[in-house]
DNA sequence: CGACACATGTAACACGTTACATGATTTG
DNA sequence: CAAATCATGTAACGTGTTACATGTGTCG
């Protein structure tokens, strides 16, 4: 539904059409989420079936424009409101791999953790120098500053999961099956290297 | 992919039947992600499909019970084996939103910002609640060992996503357009409730 | 007996995603 | 002229998800 949403979202500054929408939607995501052009389409035509858009005219160059209609813009308005749910988030994937790995005899769980470490740490150098860039080539348009959260936030995320990597060796290192686990005393997690507390904003 | 992966994992350890699959999925991932029964049918449906399961013969009791194949268990392996990809990862409907919020006119951000904060943070309550719950009746099984790591990663997420959305007011409150921002400093980004620095661990 | 857990399945849909087809226009 | 960009679309598929149908056994 973040499709949808985004691209009503754009055409709520006026009417665009497919190919503009694309533009602008990447404009602000970055490369980070590359959108099919199709898929403007086909959302665009899922919209005018729900009736949150509907078609707008042609330009003079041939251009299929498409508006939001009054529901779009309630359904909009709703959207900005109603917060992301977060008591029932999607299903991780790493989440899962790693409950699975805990628990089925034969997997290298540290191997694992390890090898998800290393990529995430990667990614979280990219989304870095990423960061970098966007806050050189800033214009002080609108555009970059939406970029240069969504960066930020991957930047959180990233570093959140590296920490809860570690902290994943902590327990694997600690837990004993038949010794209930009572909080093992907050060390320093092991391993200095890597993003220490808060980012390096 | 995830549900795939998971119940193929759960396989390994030997011939299972549906309903006893979503019985231990359940287990390791807690009330989080409730696997609705008919799901694991359709998915051990596909998952014969692709060959990576099989029939494995009924029990006295005529239930019916399926079995890793080769394929299956080198699918496992080479799950096991590569790291979730994080340097694309799954569009996040908040930052989408945010972006969106940032950008088009006429929307309240802070008013976002503030409203998703809230919920998050009830969120991250229910899970710190839940936690202390795990710790509790913690009978020192793999199970709960997994459960207990997947509710911290949904802390350690949902910890870093309060974070950002302050982060995120700062910056709102820094950005001027045709202002283009040097990295504001790093003060202590207000509002000294909310989890501090790293987890309550 | 009625409710509830156990157990298996199907039909239908939504969204996201890719691959493909097609053509106009611009630019090196 | 060839390649790239602009521009619109369709067909097909995959996973996840819900709702429904159905039946057995058990427990109060």
């Amino acid at each position: 539904m973040s499709i949808r949403h985004g691209l009503l979202a754009l055409l709520d500054q006026g009417p665009r059409y497919g190919y503009q929408l694309r533009i602008e939607f990447e404009a602000r995501t970055g490369a980070t989420w590359p959108l099919n052009v199709g898929q403007v389409y086909t959302t665009l035509g899922r919209l005018e079936r729900d009736g949150l858009v509907a078609p707008h005219g042609e330009d003079e160059e041939g251009h299929l424009f498409y508006a939001v209609t009054d529901a779009g813009r309630a359904e909009l308005r709703s959207w900005f409101e109603t917060p992301v749910p977060r008591n029932s988030p999607p299903r991780d994937e790493l989440a899962i791999k790693l409950a699975m790995a805990v628990t089925v005899p034969g997997v290298d769980v540290a191997a694992v953790v390890q090898s998800q470490r290393r990529h995430s740490m990667k990614a979280l150098q990219d989304y870095t120098r990423l960061k970098g860039q966007a806050l050189n080539g800033d214009t002080g348009r609108q555009d970059d500053l939406a970029w240069l959260l969504v960066l930020e936030q991957l930047i959180f995320q990233t570093e959140a999961e590296i920490r809860w990597l570690d902290h994943c060796e902590t327990r694997l290192a600690t837990y004993r099956p038949g010794s209930p686990s009572s909080e093992p005393a907050p060390s320093a997690e092991r391993r200095s290297a890597g993003p220490k507390r808060r980012s390096q904003l």
